[in-house]
DNA sequence: TATTTTTAGTTGTCTAGCTAACTATTTTTA
DNA sequence: TAAAAATAGTTAGCTAGACAACTAAAAATA
């Protein structure tokens, strides 16, 4: 059956946790998607990045992050430059409403982790990272 | 960091096994996603099935489902009849194109599962489809 | 029985992910 | 140094997933 499928429940779980997420930050009126999120994070954590970085840390392909950079532009969360040493590259930073929204954020999506991850032990948690890590090995090769 | 995170991990692992599973469907000339491949499934093993029970099976909803069925149907895998005790409903049926492909997928499909899964207990297995579960239902509530 | 409510399915609109094809720079190398 | 190859990013076209709004038929109810 289906349901006893590991992948099957891979595949469901991440889409659980998308919409509950995505659930939580519309509740609090917030204009993101959460991955989204994840790009203005990365933007965050390393000021004027450019594109290639971001897609390798979230591990996405390079139209899906021009999009989600565009999405982030439009929203006034970040400012996009061309870099002054290699003008292929963009060079990527948060703007002022960018920070602003990171701070806002940081507790609601803790608050998202938390709520899925409730009674999982240190142990447990170990356990299902080196478990998917293993499968996706598996699956590079 | 992002890669010690556990929805990253499970999402991103969610990903690799869709994109490997299409790269081998691919690479076999196959014309079929994997998600179609599911819903393809439950048709075949509840004949006469409607797109509501589908939707329950795989935990997705009704244009999702709609559209999934509609491109088995343009593929000639499977017939849609409108149901005759309740003309609301359709009636989803494999046309023999499509046991013939159900027939071609099998071990295709089980060298996908066990590619992945290499060197996985039957302890781990057990283990993380749990934790996956506990997951899931800490979001529901 | 007439009206309201529920149910099954479709259509529209948006985002994300993937492939392929493209432009425009930069780097390699012959 | 001129031509070829590699690199950064964009655009186009497709599927899936999510939400909202809709149609048509069936079921409930007053």
């Amino acid at each position: 059956m289906i349901h006893n499928n590991i992948y099957f429940q891979i595949e469901l779980t991440a889409r659980k946790i998308r919409q509950y997420g995505q659930n939580v930050l519309r509740s609090h009126g917030i204009d993101i998607t959460i991955e989204q999120w994840l790009v203005l994070n990365v933007i965050n954590d390393n000021e004027t990045t450019n594109q290639i970085f971001i897609g390798e840390k979230l591990v996405k392909d390079k139209p899906t992050i021009s999009r989600m950079v565009n999405q982030l532009g439009k929203k006034g969360f970040i400012i996009k430059t061309s870099s002054s040493s290699d003008s292929r590259q963009v060079s990527l930073s948060i703007s002022k409403k960018g920070k602003t929204l990171i701070h806002n954020l940081q507790p609601i999506i803790e608050g998202i982790r938390l709520k899925g991850l409730q009674e999982l032990s240190e142990k447990e948690s170990q356990h299902i990272k080196s478990i998917l890590n293993k499968i996706q090995k598996n699956l590079d090769t």
